[in-house]
DNA sequence: TTGTAAGCGTTATCAG
DNA sequence: CTGATAACGCTTACAA
């Protein structure tokens, strides 16, 4: 909608035929190395085209060919260090068969990832990667009829073109709390994240199961509402304290709620970890220079990044794709002690 | 009941006219809005597209038409905090005039990135916006004839279809050092960037010259090299402390060079900023919780994304661009203070 | 091996 | 307003 003059001046494929003195397909087989071609009018056309500086057009090529070497990504932000850990590692798989990622963002809207969608299966992509996405199943299944859909995030019905690959969160978030529980910790907070978001959710569920089984009651009360940036673990934190409620360790929903939580412990004066410990989630690369590096969930970014890349390969290739993700891991780093009143039996030297 | 909703792998504008009983090109009018068309036909037209799910291929179209509607976006890496937030800038600015931006990344290998240049003239993109990038000026001029060019923290001899945006790194690095000297640091290390990395050296330049303004004489004894990234920061961090250098202050060439510096400064008990004042450059997003916030000059990141976005737009239209950056700026935070005293040296010796 | 020719799905130019 | 009919630039049977 901006261009307003025909197409630049561009080499075609049929000029340099016509230049080297071959036909248009003799060309196309060298540039593709489909057959073989004599060296001689091999040798006549790369001059031409390197005389002529052509490049092949890749939307006639893609048109006639039917394929785009495309693959759609979809995130929900680009701006965030956990995405751009991912989607390295999408790239870097990608890299070597040949295909190149059209990253996009639907920018946590809905529609506009439906529309997101749209325009890729439009731009006739090879395969799409969501990472976690709200579209519903039946929408996502009806999508993949048209392209071959891999969900990272999400447990799916598996179909021949759409795999979808879950993240244990509940085990991750398990994991943490009972690391608090273990070195003794009975009063542990938890800022969650947005209310409508799956990976948030689960995080409670395990946050919840771990206190459970160790036989401590679940109190509403030391639960806030954050919204996985640094701003909402800075107001979460904020009401915790202002609200008189008792903690010796925080469980944040991800890394960057425990950023924001962490900012204000140090603005109160309460030390970390020998005052309050504070564990994460997500394990983004910063975490591990903040001060002191926190304890966290690690989720292996760009290792999922990876397999997503690698199951969508496969899906277009319709070879089975196994769908088994790396496992979730807890890191244990120096944001995490035992709590004072337990100080005696630790003995620790910190 | 089976599903009367087969969706056919591939509908085409041809099938849709058919089926509406008209001519492709009535389709095609609709489609785009260029002319007006009863409403009797464009019901029958609408009708048909929604039932059997219509899109157009964006290939076919584009080849058509010669437009792509798309912008390609070559940063050097797509995982760092500071290329994300960029790239949200240049992803909002384009979404209104109806432009896609591509994302591709040449992972800081010259050769890819020439590569990834010729990928995009190939593919036909309006236009391309590089970030920094190391291909020599010769070559974008000569890239720039096929397609117009917006280069951001460059500054190029502005064409037609090719237009550089400078940043004055030398200026803000100034600015940092001189905050450190006003504050009564004469010791002041500096970790440099990549050596070959032209941001990083123009820092060096401004550290130099805020120093030479005071009359403090430079010592290279008291600059490190790092790399841009934290470990880089980690090391010479650690080189700079045990080489038993003295110094009430670090400047750091980035905001993650800085991350690794606090690290090694928090494990050798030295304190922020009542022992070494720290100062990083970009102000990356978690610079605002660091712990304490880091003083850092801000780079206007997201801004300087819109601005090459609009640059770019301008220079597709032919419309004069007007290339003035907006201006980094010193955010004084929590990571600076006076030195304690001119026994004070935090690293006197071990 | 190499050339011919028929598409690929749209847009765009002209007549009606 | 609408419909043929060329492009658009390349791939790919099908022949030669």
């Amino acid at each position: 909608m901006i261009s307003d003059d025909p197409t630049p001046p561009n080499v075609t494929l049929e000029e340099i035929a016509r230049a080297a003195g071959v036909s248009p397909s003799t060309v196309s087989r060298i540039l593709n190395g489909t057959v073989r071609v004599s060296s001689e009018k091999r040798q006549a056309v790369e001059q031409a085209i390197a005389q002529f500086r052509y490049r092949p057009n890749v939307l006639a090529r893609s048109l006639a060919s039917g394929r785009t070497d495309t693959i759609g990504v979809l995130t929900q932000t680009v701006a965030s260090p956990f995405y751009a850990e991912w989607l390295r590692g999408i790239e870097e798989a990608l890299y070597e068969p040949g295909l190149t990622p059209v990253f996009v963002s639907s920018r946590w809207n809905v529609e506009e990832e439906r529309t997101r969608v749209e325009q890729f299966i439009a731009r006739r992509v090879d395969g799409i990667i969501i990472l976690h996405g709200q579209l519903d199943e039946s929408r996502l299944e009806e999508f993949s009829r048209q392209t071959p859909i891999v969900v990272l995030g999400r447990s799916l019905e598996a179909g021949p073109t759409l795999a979808g690959f879950p993240i244990d969160n509940v085990q991750g978030a398990f994991d943490a709390t009972h690391h608090l529980i273990a070195q003794g910790h009975r009063k542990i907070a938890f800022i969650a994240g947005p209310p409508n978001h799956t990976d948030a959710l689960e995080r409670l569920v395990g946050y919840r199961m771990a206190l459970e089984e160790a036989g401590i009651p679940f109190d509403a009360i030391r639960v806030e509402q954050g919204d996985f940036v640094e701003t909402g673990g800075v107001a979460a934190m904020e009401r915790l304290i202002d609200r008189g409620v008792g903690f010796t360790a925080v469980f944040c929903a991800n890394d960057q709620t425990a950023y924001g939580a962490r900012l204000v412990l140090y603005r109160r004066g309460l030390r970390v970890p020998e005052d309050v410990s504070l564990v994460g989630f997500d394990d983004v690369p910063t975490s591990l220079y903040t001060t002191p590096p926190l304890t966290t969930v690690r989720q292996p970014i760009y290792e999922l990044g990876r397999q997503a890349a690698e199951a969508i390969v496969g899906l277009i290739r319709k070879e089975p794709v196994t769908s088994s993700p790396a496992p979730l891991s807890l890191i244990v780093r120096e944001t995490t002690c035992a709590p004072r009143s337990a100080e005696s039996r630790a003995a620790s030297s910190g």
